[in-house]
DNA sequence: AATTCGGGGTG
DNA sequence: CACCCAGAATT
């Protein structure tokens, strides 16, 4: 199918890049072109909201201001700069590809498709993203605002649920592209998602595409774009057990390697479906190797995940002896804990202490 | 092709 | 409550 037929493509991109020029927000991964600050803000970005990302962006450049500044860094401080952004295998897969960059491509980014697609972490979009912002290069960069500005501009009616959709976009984005200014182009299709073509209620009266657009001109950019997937959603109970000594420390976990919030570290979780709760004092004492003195219920967590809910019922649980330390378990003190990354949930109990 | 990865904002 | 967000890796 050529959804492109009818589109004036000189005064798409015309229309389109004068708008962005316009009306750009004003972002500190847009102050200059230096691919690594190009690559962090794509990859803090996706799935996640401009303004969510600007104080981790800035935090982050702060603390990692080169891609050997984070080649060098510590795991752990850097998941202490993510803690709270999510998705931390973002993270985790960012430095391990910074480090490959630094080792095998002499700290320079690559500026070719190949060579992008084996960095864990990037993947179709964040290519196409640094290639064409950081290095001018005509590529595609295909989000979820670039499928529904084009699903509306073009009334392109396939399911964006599906992975082979993508293809659609990359296909019709490759022959609009502006070749003398891709970077305008591509952030100017995400700008206009952002500001003007939203889900709901996009604001067509104000859009400098307006013009092109065939859905509108059909009246139906209400119902567009397509997307089908439906979320099933699970939820957890839990015990979070906050151990104090009399010293006044914590017990503290860290989650395993692989997984959700991999590497984090939180008070010690036992599923309720594991533990009868009239013997949860038995439990503890046995896992923990404890003596308990006390338990006091603090307030419930409740944390809900894009795919499932935390139900967390949390001890505070006052003990003494020696505890059976490891590297993945340790006692700490409140200030110490604060230096260590740990979950939203897990935030809100400490905020508690 | 479907599921798993966080968290916050919106209506 | 459901949906969305400058998606990628894993199964």
């Amino acid at each position: 199918m050529n959804y492109i037929a009818t589109i004036n493509i000189p005064k798409f991109q015309e229309d389109l890049i004068t708008w962005f020029e316009r009306e750009q927000r004003t972002l500190p991964w847009r102050e200059n072109q230096d691919p690594y600050r190009v690559w962090v803000s794509e990859i803090m970005l996706q799935q996640t909201k401009v303004d969510t990302v600007i104080p981790y962006f800035q935090n982050f450049m702060k603390h990692f201001p080169t891609l050997e500044a984070l080649a060098n860094a510590d795991e752990q401080e850097v998941l202490k700069a993510w803690e709270g952004l999510g998705y931390y295998s973002r993270a985790r897969n960012l430095q391990s590809a910074v480090k490959e960059v630094v080792a095998h491509y002499d700290a320079n980014v690559p500026d070719v498709p190949k060579e992008l697609d084996r960095l864990k972490g990037v993947g179709p979009y964040t290519k196409g993203a640094i290639l064409s912002i950081a290095f001018d290069q005509p590529e595609p960069a295909i989000d979820g605002n670039v499928m529904r500005v084009l699903s509306r501009i073009l009334r392109i009616e396939e399911d964006i649920a599906k992975a082979k959709t993508r293809k659609t976009f990359e296909t019709v984005v490759r022959e609009l592209i502006s070749h003398e200014n891709p970077s305008a182009f591509n952030q100017g299709m995400m700008e206009l998602g952002a500001l003007i073509c939203t889900p709901k209620s996009p604001s067509c009266l104000l859009c400098p595409i307006q013009g092109h657009c065939r859905a509108y001109h059909d009246g139906v950019e209400q119902t567009l774009p397509i997307k089908t997937k439906k979320t099933k959603k699970s939820s957890h109970t839990y015990f979070a057990l906050v151990m104090e000594d009399d010293a006044g420390n914590f017990i503290l976990e860290q989650r395993p390697e692989q997984g959700l919030l991999a590497q984090l570290w939180q008070f010690p979780m036992v599923d309720t479906k594991q533990v009868d709760p009239s013997h949860l004092s038995l439990f503890v004492e046995e896992k923990y190797q404890v003596q308990i003195k006390s338990i006091e219920n603090l307030n419930p967590v409740k944390h809900i995940f894009s795919h499932l809910t935390w139900f967390l019922d949390v001890k505070h649980i006052h003990i003494e002896g020696k505890i059976n330390l490891t590297e993945r378990i340790r006692q700490l003190s409140k200030v110490e804990i604060s230096k260590f990354p740990l979950p939203v949930s897990h935030q809100n109990i400490y905020k508690q202490l």
